[in-house]
Order: C-alpha cells, then structure tokens, then sequence
DNA sequence: CTGAAAGCGCTTACAG
DNA sequence: CTGAAAGCGCTTACAG
C-alpha cells in the first residue's frame, strides 16, 4: 500500500514513466529495479523504490506481456471442477505456479472438444507460458496442434500414446496391479471391476484395465474369468455397478473401481443391501480422496499424490519453456490398505 | 483451425494488419469485424474473415487489453481449493464467465492476507475486470482498498458488515434456525452446534451461530441450554467435536454441523462409538454435498446453490461493472432431510 | 463505409 | 551506470 502522508489520495494507475519521472531519472532505469535485474546504484535503486511505493506503482502486466510475448502466466484447463482427483492437482499447480511468480487460468471443458478450444486459443491470447490440460475425448489432435506452433502443453493423462506431446501421470497400471494383487493374496478368488464407461472408450486399452487384467493372468485366472463391469463416473454408477456386479451367475467377492467415488457408491449399495464389507465383499477404490476415510468401513485406495501431480507438472511446463523439451513424467502411486480390503 | 489448401503452414501468429494487408484494407476494417461493429459491406468482411481464417489470425487479448484498459477476464480468488463447497462455486463461475466470452484467472490464499494481497495485485496487473472473493480472515480492509480504487470487487460472503463491498451469499442464518427448528420439531430435546472456529473469531457473529441461538431462544431454550462447540473445519474436526459434545455432562441428542465434512465426520465418530444415528443422536449438516447421500445413513443438510452462487456472482460483477455499483444479494437455501435427521 | 495515426505501458537492443 | 527511441499488436477518436 501507498504510504500516504500528506494525506492526498496517490494517483491512480501510476506507470513507468511517472514513477521515473517523480525520481528524475529515465524508464529504462525505473524498469530495471523494478524487474531486479542490478546495474544500478544502491541509492538510485532506494530513491526508485520510495517512488514506487508512494506512488503506488503496480506494473501493467498487459504491457509487459505484450512486449515480452509471454505473460507470466500459466494454464490450466480441465475436463470437471466436480471430479473429485481436480481440487487437489489445481492446488498443487496454483501453489506451484504461484511459488514462480506466475499467475493461473483456469477453465473447464466439460469434455468438450470446442470448449477445449476455445479455453486453448484465449489463453495463447493472453500470452500464457503453457498449459496443463486433461485432454478432452477425441480432442488430442488439437493439442498436438497447439503444443506444435502456439503453446507448451503439458498432458495430464497416460491413456494417450503415440503422441509427441509430453505428459505427466502416475502409475496407473502398477497401481490397478497392486490393489488387484492385494484383493487376491487375501484370498479372493473372483475380483471384479467397475471400469468408468468413458476411460474404456479411449483409442488404447485404460490402464487400469491393462493392470487389472495383468494381474489376474499373473495368477492363473485367464480372460474368462475377468469380469469388467462398465459404469458411469460417478457415485451412481457405482451403485448400480455393485447391483450389475451382483446379478452375474458367478457373482465376485471383491472389487476394484475405476475410482474413489465409484467405489464409494458401491460401498454404499453393498451395505444397503445387507453385504459385509469386507466379508463377504472387499471393495478397492483408487484415487485415495479424503472421504475414503470417512467411510464405515474405511475405503482401501491407491493413492496417487495429486498435489505433487500438479507441481510437476508446472515444473516439467517451465523445463519445456527453457530447454524446449522435456521428458514424460510417471508418479508412483501407493496401495493404502484400510478396512474395505485389509 | 486455418483452412490451408496449399499445404503450406499458416505463417505464425499473424496480426491484425498482416490480416489488412493480406486482404488490401486498413487494420481498423480488420478490427471492425474482429469486434463485431458493424459498418462494413458484407463482402469486405467476408473477405476479411477468410484472411482471418487462411492466416489463422488469433487476436493478441494482451494487446488489447492494454489499449482498451481491460482484458475480458475476472478473477476468482478462494481460501481453499479443498473446501468442499469450492469445486461447484468455482465451475459456476467458469461457466457463467465463459458464457461471457471471460476467461477465469483463479488464485487460491489459504486465507493468508499477504496471498490475498499479491493475487489481487497480479489480478489487477492482468487487467481483469472485476474480482469475486472469498476474503482471508481479518483482510477484508485490503479489498476496500482495491474495490475503492482498482477495480470491482464482490465479496463471497455475508459475515462482513459495515463494509462498502457488495456481497454475494446464501440464507445462511435462515438455514441455520430451519436446520435447529427440524432438529426441535422431531422432538430433540438438547441440540448442540459443531461451529467452525475460524469463523467464530471473526468480528462479527456468524450466520450459524445466530440462527442455531434464534431458534433455540425462540421455542424457549434460553442461552444456558446453548452448547457450541469450537472445531476444526475438517472430517477430524467433526470427529474430535462428536467426542467432545458426547463428554458433556448433559448430552446432546442432536447435532447441528457447520458443514457437511464437519458432520459427516461426527457421523462418522459416532457410528465408531456404537450410537445409533438418529435414534440416539440426529446429525444435519450445511451446504449438502454430493457426499451426504454416499452416508449410511444419508445427511440431512442444509443445500447451498453452490453453482447458482457462481453464476449470480459473475452477474454481479458485470453489473457493477456497468452501472458502477450492485446491491448485495443472497439466495435461499433449502433444508434437505434425509435419514441421519428424519 | 474506410483510412492514417496516436496511444495504451511496458521491454530491450543500441549507445554512450 | 544510465538514456533516447523503437516496437510489441491492438483500439479509437478524428477525418474524409
């Protein structure tokens, strides 16, 4: 805030020129200090500090943008603020971008391929360093083009191959094995899944389902005995899920979900309907939200550390500023054991 | 996408007078049908917009909102992204703002006043058009500061009074005693209130607080009968309070929430303890997220339109925007029983 | 209906 | 260590 003490309001939206002006020097020096890039005397430095503060100097960033080209600012586009996996990852990537002095765009697709575009052509617009984006169904092909001659993007999502965009992911596949591998050495002997219609849909095999069924192979359990259940993503199609599930002629005793909110809806349903969990049925989710753990029983999950999801990929957005590549990027994920499955 | 017959790639980031120059007219013919202003024969502008579309122009948002002063986008800065009631406000006015052709800069503050500042700095460097805020505790001075003399601010909120800032928010009051007067009408006789301690220390006496006093006083529980109860805004902070209500001498048999993951969490503890929800102790939450009905039993809460609050929010600014100010607005809230308080 | 030109507030070679 | 000046890509009175 201005210090103010003759008691006249500062003028509004002082610039450049009248803070260099007030101290009698030129812009060129006033920018310098202002953008700490030395070459100037400490005491030129102080008077041009004073100034700014009195005169309540805040840089107009559209100016600076549009004469650097770059706006020091970053995207991020996603599919649904509603997904449960989306609080945690923007948080990571606000934090992050924030701890680099930059500022985040945010807009949502829906999954839509034209509103992915149009969030895309709006934040090259407004000069964003690059954007981390949730691809929309059937919407990469904009991206590649995009990533090649306006922007840096970075994918969030490892479905997608055979594309020369670089992405940041987590251990989707060794985390769908280990949650299967665990249902089956506490003695299960038939594991279903309940797989989100959409993710099945994708051009490649999802890769929980490549776990899953990887898995099951491993033991001895060949193709007709995998039982993929499709469901939407949400806590109804889990619920409905976990009644398809039921219905079959050799009905499972375990289950493993495309994610938390599926399988909570399913923990639900099985208890509604009389089921023990994890007695007679243990149930997995993946994700490991927090409301996991306000589950009776508590949800085992596969978690995936989406707040450090979020930071790398800011920082794989600004190795691909500065060096013009950078390598994909897989997390680890972690089996968290809880009463659903223990 | 740029048509682009000859195989040739479109040359990068053309301009509004590579545009011009392409078609043979001046770049303020060219903006004329960028913006839409009319005053154009037809032909001119259909063969200014095939330039647009042969060249892939994209205007440059950065270049205009420096000449026009504004960028056609508003700022959303919150407190936390991992509340609950976040995600669907948020999408509400990404959607509404998009539905404006806006872009959403978004900052989150974890309530930090010094955060709050440079988001609103950055905001206001960026030239958004006007800001919707969640303010960090004890830092609602800064955003008079801004709202007096940078530029439009709503306040996400009703508990700041006296405070020449338009608010949006919801009936929290009136929900408050609606939730208290159900919980007295089933016949409980002792209802004790879970309240978030941060907003209790706030200046003013939040809305819950007022409305769970209001009732009580009215069907004749004088203040000696009041039991608040200070917690965490958390699953654990629920919990911790379900204990604490439960340690009093003489305990409750109903539970007003400050939220539904304070509730659920008391929920939770409860259902651990061996009490039978809502025999022994009814349970109603705040702002009924998707979560409530994932409960066995399902929540009874108080329903908050979070995405309708977005909406009206972004409305808001527009209109203040336009006619220099906006009354503040609250919108109804809606009392949804289910089986944790039949 | 259309054009020439100034201006928005920065940054950045280029000089000195 | 500091300055004069061009340029970033738009918009917008002002003319015609």
């Amino acid at each position: 805030m201005a210090t103010n003490t003759n008691g006249r309001t500062p003028p509004e939206n002082a610039t450049l020129a009248d803070v260099a002006e007030h101290v009698g020097v030129s812009a060129r020096t006033v920018s310098r200090v202002v953008n700490n890039q030395g070459g100037c005397t400490a005491e030129t430095r102080d008077r041009i500090l004073a100034a700014i503060d009195e005169l309540g100097y805040r840089p107009n960033l559209m100016a600076r943008g549009l004469s650097k080209r770059r706006s020091d600012t970053i995207g991020l586009v996603s599919i649904a603020m509603l997904d449960p996996f989306f609080p945690e990852f923007a948080d990571g990537v606000e934090r992050a971008a924030s701890d680099l002095g930059r500022t985040m765009f945010l807009a949502s697709t829906g999954g839509d391929r034209v509103r992915q575009l149009s969030a895309l052509k709006s934040m090259v617009g407004h000069g964003v360093e690059g954007a981390i984006v949730f691809p929309a169904a059937h919407a990469v092909g904009d991206l590649v083009d995009f990533a090649a001659k306006e922007m840096p993007i970075i994918i969030v999502n490892d479905d997608v191959q055979g594309v020369r965009i670089s992405s940041v992911s987590a251990e989707i596949q060794a985390g769908a094995e280990m949650a299967v591998n665990h249902l089956l050495r506490s003695g299960r002997k038939r594991v279903a899944a309940l797989l989100d219609r959409d993710a099945r849909n994708a051009p490649r095999p999802a890769r929980r389902e490549l776990g899953y069924r990887n898995a099951l192979e491993t033991k001895g359990f060949g193709p007709d005995q995998h039982l993929i259940i499709d469901v939407d993503n949400s806590l109804e199609g889990g619920r409905v899920g976990l009644d398809e599930a039921l219905a079959q002629p050799n009905p499972p005793d375990a289950l493993f979900a495309y994610n938390d909110l599926i399988a909570i809806g399913a923990l639900q349903r099985a208890l509604d309907r009389g089921i023990s969990v994890p007695d007679d049925l243990a149930i997995v989710g993946f994700d490991d939200i927090e409301m996991c753990q306000a589950m009776t029983p508590m949800l085992t999950s596969v978690r995936i550390d989406r707040d450090q999801l979020g930071r790398v990929a800011v920082d794989m957005i600004r190795t691909l500023v500065e060096e013009g590549s950078v390598p994909s990027r897989r997390l680890p994920v972690e089996l968290v054991v809880r009463a659903s499955a223990p």
